[in-house]
DNA sequence: TTATAGCGATAGCTTTTTCTTATGATGAAT
DNA sequence: ATTCATCATAAGAAAAAGCTATCGCTATAA
């Protein structure tokens, strides 16, 4: 086995540049003997002669010429990625993979995305778009970095921060504008309109009307909180959605929104990421904007009513 | 100053591959926590971390991943190095500078340089011809690696070692076939022609004519072997030319060659090379080929007569 | 010629680095 | 709950790399 070190090829390349010991020594900031020994070393494993030392000069032999060709490549690319590393040390990192849950995604995305790519502009973001078991799935399987989904999720290997609360409130047909607000006893009976089975919103719609889980014949499944919308804007029930669709998806239905009086329903959205992933300071930052974006969104919504 | 060593980047890869600190420290035939130790404190030089360690297994972080491919390149450059430091081995050396004396040069050369392309294929070899004081000076000063040259020399930094020994003979006009030969005596009052200043050669053949240096006005001057004797076949004098040229020189001319009774003049040509040439072991062989080459050439001549 | 200066190699010793064994800590599996 | 697997840490041993001092050789100056 042929094993030369960089250090000897960094001893040898400044010989080459300065054709004496003790100069080349100086150059790398060692004494005389401890460059000659190093490159008597390296002459050994390669078993030939690098430098014919004469009287007058330290000259390459020929060998050694085509030898330093390629170290000279070598160090240069040692080098380039040394200044590689050292510039990447300022990015946050090159690469985040970020899965939200649908009943999250199309409402906070686009701020926060914003928002990111300004804190952070050399970030390459990708966005994963699924349901909360699957995300849990592919972030401890390494193919996420984060994961933005409802708490609490209680799984051991995950850090969990929470990043804000949200009410839930009730869409209703604007036929029914003004009139009083459902109690949760009273919701049992109406038609409620929730996301197919999966969705974490689901079950937590589910849990505030104190259904257990197999639901009633009364529900029907929609594939978004913007298809639910638009059913009841058609007059096919009822659903509930989180403050933060209220502005994106209330705008082109007849619906209109109602709070609940007592035990207002909320969710608590969090962010979640391997215990082990040495992003976490980055991440803490991240969850940062993240809550920032998600004010700004709230402030939009309460505006608008 | 970003300082990693080698092996740290061939222990990084080995985990790349290995996804295990244990198999890869086996792999590189140590134990598993040197290999921690290295991983770690190349992380730390590069103020990165480069894996997430996992309890499933260890990952690598997309900087590391972008690290390792660059690793992996520089890996693969160091060890076609290796390789074809290893293969060099067997090579001789890549080049081959010989320097030869003008009237050694055109009768020795043909046939060496055969012989020395079929024992050396892979030898890059470049012929310099130019009289004896330019030889060592490119000598000694690294423009080549060795010298053919009429010996001896008596340089101190220079090693010599004698080829062989050829007689000088007279050529004369064919009309003076079979006329004695003249003596020494005889000769300085003929007209001899002789090489200009500065060849070796004139000097020995003065020498033998007990000619001091300053030549008397019956000499004139030819810039080669061939000339002179092409003179001498024109009827304008006598010359002295190594036995070596004979064949070559007298076939295209009418001249005859005559030896000397007594004190046969000779000549004899040497190899030389800077004692300091860490070629000397290769060059010693060369010097073998020479003198095989040179005693194929003297049958060949000798058959001619 | 002798003296002197420059240069690389070598020797002996010290410091630094790297490795090994032993052990600790943690999460996963039985 | 225990055991196993796995990586990290610690302490001491081994190896490597460095330094100072000095040698031997050349070349230059006196």
């Amino acid at each position: 086995m042929m094993n030369f070190t960089l250090k000897q090829l960094r001893y040898f390349e400044a010989l080459t540049r300065h054709g004496h010991f003790g100069r080349a020594a100086d150059a790398c900031a060692i004494s005389q003997p401890a460059l000659s020994v190093q490159i008597k070393e390296l002459e050994q494993t390669l078993k030939a002669s690098l430098f014919e030392r004469g009287s007058k000069q330290v000259r390459l032999t020929a060998f050694g010429e085509k030898f330093a060709l390629r170290v000279r490549d070598i160090l240069r690319s040692v080098d380039e990625l040394a200044d590689w590393a050292r510039a990447s040390q300022n990015e946050i990192i090159g690469r985040l993979r970020i899965g939200v849950i649908p009943t999250v995604a199309p409402y906070l995305l686009p701020g926060f995305i914003k928002d990111l790519k300004r804190s952070h502009p050399e970030l390459d973001i990708r966005i994963r778009e699924t349901v909360t078991s699957r995300l849990i799935e592919e972030l401890e399987d390494g193919l996420l970095d984060t994961a933005i989904v409802a708490l609490p999720l209680s799984e051991p290997s995950l850090t969990e921060i929470a990043l804000f609360t949200e009410d839930l409130v009730l869409i209703r047909h604007n036929k029914d504008h003004g009139k009083p607000v459902p109690t949760q006893k009273e919701l049992q009976n109406m038609r409620l309109l929730l996301l197919e089975e999966g969705h974490c919103f689901r079950t937590q719609a589910l849990s505030f009307c104190n259904i257990l889980s197999a639901s009633p014949k009364e529900e029907l499944d929609g594939s978004s909180l913007s298809t639910l919308v638009q059913m009841v804007g058609a007059g096919m029930g009822v659903t509930l959605i989180p403050e933060m669709a209220v502005g994106v998806e209330t705008r082109s239905a007849p619906v209109s929104i109602a709070r609940f009086e007592n035990a207002q329903p909320a969710r608590t959205v969090g962010m979640v990421w391997r215990k082990t992933s040495p992003l976490s300071k980055q991440l803490m930052e991240i969850s940062k904007i993240v809550c920032h974006s998600a004010k700004g969104l709230r402030q939009q919504n309460t505006s608008d009513h």
